[in-house]
DNA sequence: CGGCGCGCTGCAAACGTGTGCATAATCACA
DNA sequence: TGTGATTATGCACACGTTTGCAGCGCGCCG
């Protein structure tokens, strides 16, 4: 008779479930929640659980959520999914998650604030039970939002100043670091950098990282040899590193903010007639996906991006399972990778001499 | 009093716009709904939508979707965000169903059937409207289970022989012709074609639209120039590549299913003292990011995966709106896109004696 | 033997919407 | 003015689950 009545209806609810073990509604939630089957007797919970087993029961996600305002789901705020660093986050942030039994729900906001907020709303309003924001602005209202309504954040790729949001991102600090080092020690003293936008926390923290860098190595940064870039994109690092070439040509090496922009200085460079390696080392950042078979193969400093998804992810649990521990920020040691783009540096009056044969 | 309320409590419900409006709830609800305003008298109505601005009324989609079993969201079921094609995809996804006013909901399956399995149960518990499928596995248990129970299907970058299931592809048939005439037209007159796996829907229909396009051209297939690798990897590619090469050594160029596949004959060309394109042209397919970057530069066929994303959103929300359109199968147009892994075909003595100088 | 505590389960009220049905109000028309 | 049609709104229930509260049976102890 109950079966019949399934085979008839939809899906199995828990009334159904009841029904077959004889026993109230109420007593199978209870039975089969883990958390409150302590509550109910051995036996009785055994046939509870044999009865959702013949039933095929699966417990409704929206009908819980109604009751319990949680969702078991968490929004993910990310600039552009199309950009293979923030596919990598993601990838490790729903990896992460299903280890809790999350799942995320995904928007691009590309990095406009008005896309951001819509996206925001929509998701509070499907009851998400935190949130994590890859996007990479430095100001934010999330971060006020926050401290209002106290919604659980976790930052990626990005923190903020204030320590209040835990966040996890790579040490822009270190790789840098180890990136000048390199530089210098294959003798380069003039050292130039692209740096990316301002606004957006990695250009920030990585145009940081290259000034403390510089020092610790003993070199001096000119301010003629840094030139700050709009956008992440190899268009706008063509154009900016041909700003720098127009202006000191004394230069032997281009520490980039990001890979995008080193190809663009590879443009840059091969349109003055110059040559990379061998009269200008350039320097990348992220180790994005197939940046070994450029021309020529670029070093660069890897940053494991899926991990920082994996581990935010991590956070967010460890916020989510409660008893409010404080917000931790982590940092993620980054790799340098040495390929093809950088050299030696060359004899200041050789690499002069060569650029004014084809400048004249 | 009303205002109150709101600001003690959480976000502001039907009831409370009722109350600030004078009216029950139902009449709140249909005057909300665009679909039932018309039931409601328009002065009301009014009142209704100021009370709703006023209090900042969001609709609850729990709520809603325990009653009408709808969620306004859409199921998208994924091999690997990371590859930028899928990347591609679900972007094109994502703005398509903004547009109806839906969200996707994503999952990965690694082209594992369990993986793929788990993510739907989970997603019909989720009350999702529908399936986007990009999974690229021939044989498929969705078609069954769409025929049984009835849940809206859209396949993307995969068709069903059956021709039951709506299906947005990239025209294969016509994309390897386009390649093949390209080569033919070059003086290439042994071309190799290193397929993709059979068991993967893009593998198995450019491998038939190669034997097509060879006939049209009215070259000869030769059995022994036609090797099958298991996964779209440049890894796989090489091997299959140095098979092909250890074979049999008198094609002039290669057709590979992908353009990894076609990144890894460039190794295994290399590998074996041969020059691309001087000794050996290739031709990819797809025209992944930063194809243009490599050396040489990959001639290939454009996929226009956004593209293919958006319009297989179209096809959904086509779907939903109801009145049961026939399922469509549409193609979408590729484009050849020709760089510099392709060249005139030497002539075929001189190159079996260059080679055999490499090779003894 | 009565009262108390404890272990277990039933009861019912939510959570916020949507919607069929009833009903009141308005109107048209003879 | 009465009747029927139309329009506009109220009413109440349902969707499937969780959970505080009450109650029941039972054993223990005084």
């Amino acid at each position: 008779m109950a079966t019949r009545r399934v085979s008839l209806a939809g899906p199995a609810t828990l009334r159904d479930v009841a029904r077959v073990a004889g026993v109230h509604p109420g007593t199978v939630s209870r039975a089969l929640n883990p958390q409150t089957r302590g509550l109910v007797n051995e036996r009785t919970a055994r046939r509870v659980l044999d009865a959702a087993q013949e039933l095929g029961y699966r417990p409704n996600p929206i009908a819980r959520g109604l009751r319990t305002n949680r969702s078991n789901t968490i929004g993910v705020l990310v600039p552009d999914l199309m950009n293979p660093l923030f596919a990598a986050v993601v990838r490790g942030i729903e990896d992460g998650l299903r280890e809790g039994g999350y799942t995320p729900l995904i928007a691009n906001t590309d990095n406009d604030a008005e896309r951001e907020r819509v996206a925001y709303e929509a998701m509070s309003a499907r009851q998400v039970d935190g949130f994590i924001a890859a996007t990479a602005r430095r100001d934010h209202w999330l971060l006020a939002d926050q401290v209002r309504t106290g919604v659980k954040v976790v930052l990626v790729n990005r923190r903020v100043d204030s320590d209040a949001l835990p966040a996890v991102t790579g040490d822009d600090h270190e790789g840098i670091r180890l990136a000048v080092e390199h530089l210098a020690g294959l003798g380069h003293r003039r050292i130039a950098h692209l740096a990316g936008s301002q606004t957006l926390y990695t250009g920030w923290s990585r145009h940081m990282g290259f000034l403390d860098a510089m020092k610790a190595c003993g070199l001096e940064v000119d301010p003629d040899l840094v030139v700050f870039s709009d956008t992440f994109t190899e268009r706008e690092g063509e154009r900016r590193c041909g700003e720098l070439l127009a202006r000191d040509r004394s230069f032997t090496a281009i520490m980039a903010g990001n890979d995008l922009l080193a190809l663009g200085c590879y443009d840059a460079l091969e349109r003055h007639g110059l040559q990379c390696p061998d009269d200008v080392s350039v320097v990348g950042y992220n180790d994005m996906p197939f940046v070994d078979r450029f021309r020529p193969p670029l070093t660069t400093v890897r940053v494991p991006h899926y991990e920082l998804g994996a581990t935010a992810a991590g956070l967010m649990l460890e916020q989510l399972r409660g008893t409010d521990p404080p917000p931790r920020q982590l940092l993620l040691a980054p790799e340098l990778v040495i390929r093809g783009s950088t050299a030696p540096a060359v004899a200041q009056a050789d690499r002069n001499t060569a650029s004014l044969d084809t400048s004249h």
